[in-house]
DNA sequence: CGAATAATGATATATTGTAACCTTCGCCGA
DNA sequence: TCGGCGAAGGTTACAATATATCATTATTCG
């Protein structure tokens, strides 16, 4: 099997390499992702997700609902966004941004880790990084705290460099 | 001056000495913090912070509503609640921890570095860590990817030991 | 097929956050 | 002393985000 990405351990998780993925590729890998998980890829899922990983920068609920619903020329309720938000979230399939109380697609489905979102505060755009050795230095310090369960979340606001 | 804590460099910035209060004496720090800045230290504010500071854990601006309602025995509109919010939040006498929406009291006002918080799921206490040198490579990662006026938030969800 | 389970719809409501305009009060110069 | 000015807070209205509950439809599986 050829290493086409960097390397990623995490909490003594196996190790897993990465491939950053858009477009179809993105959508199948999505799909492959949530049924792994014995969750079912439907139509609803499949146009959330979708519309979620075309928009440019991270969504709220109800920007995502206002598309959706406009995608299929019929009412989407937020809580019905909300919901399969959710299951992105707890699959991996999706992001929550904290500090835009919004989603963001993962460009890398199925390859868990903890990402670094850059968040321009004047453009709205996220940048995503990946930083093993900092997201684990901050795992460790929550350890050493005594907490479990851990889901670190690391954030920089700011102003991009289209922006500045 | 005798050094009584630990030593900070952030972003270029001067050298300061961490001091960790409570009490009386973090009400005045509070105080000193703000009229540097050349805001007024109002009874308001004075109340606010007071309540902030005695909160346990991090407190919605509605939590805080209330409790000064209360200790005033006259509604405080949320409002008035917010905007002294983000007043202590840009003089540093307080921190939005994005995570749970909410305010913690800053235990060392006037002493300027990136804090990490972490947040039990279950009791919703957060434990304020300092770290330097990662919260500086977290801006370093930011800075590198072109970003400036950084803000960078570092939460960590979990369980503390006290709930495990 | 038919029961059980999962997914979504519909509606209501809770929580969090802003905007606009008004009143009060302290401060300062005429 | 008077009157203007600006900061702080009050009041009201509303926007944005999030959750709860129950009804309805779709899928799964025996
Ligand atoms: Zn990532
Ligand atoms: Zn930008
Ligand atoms: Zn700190
Ligand atoms: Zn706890």
């Amino acid at each position: 099997m050829p290493f086409d990405g960097k390397a990623f351990i995490i909490g003594g998780m196996a190790l897993h390499h990465h491939h950053e993925r858009g477009g179809e590729d993105l959508l199948k890998a999505a799909k492959a992702t949530l049924q792994k998980a014995g969750e079912q890829w439907t139509d609803m899922r499949a146009v959330i997700f979708d519309v979620l990983a075309e928009h440019s920068k991270p969504a709220s609920a109800y920007d995502i609902a206002d598309l959706v619903s406009r995608r299929r020329g019929k009412r989407v309720a937020p809580n019905s966004v909300y919901r399969i938000l959710d299951l992105f979230v707890t699959t991996n399939l999706a992001r929550r941004v904290e500090s835009a109380n919004a989603y963001v697609a993962n460009s890398h489905p199925g390859c868990l880790h903890d990402c670094i979102f850059l968040i321009c505060d004047e453009c709205g755009i996220a940048t995503h990084l990946d930083n093993d050795d900092l997201s684990a230095s901050v795992r460790e310090a929550a350890q050493v705290a005594g907490f479990v369960n851990l889901r670190p979340m690391i954030e920089v606001r700011g102003k991009c460099s289209n922006c500045d």
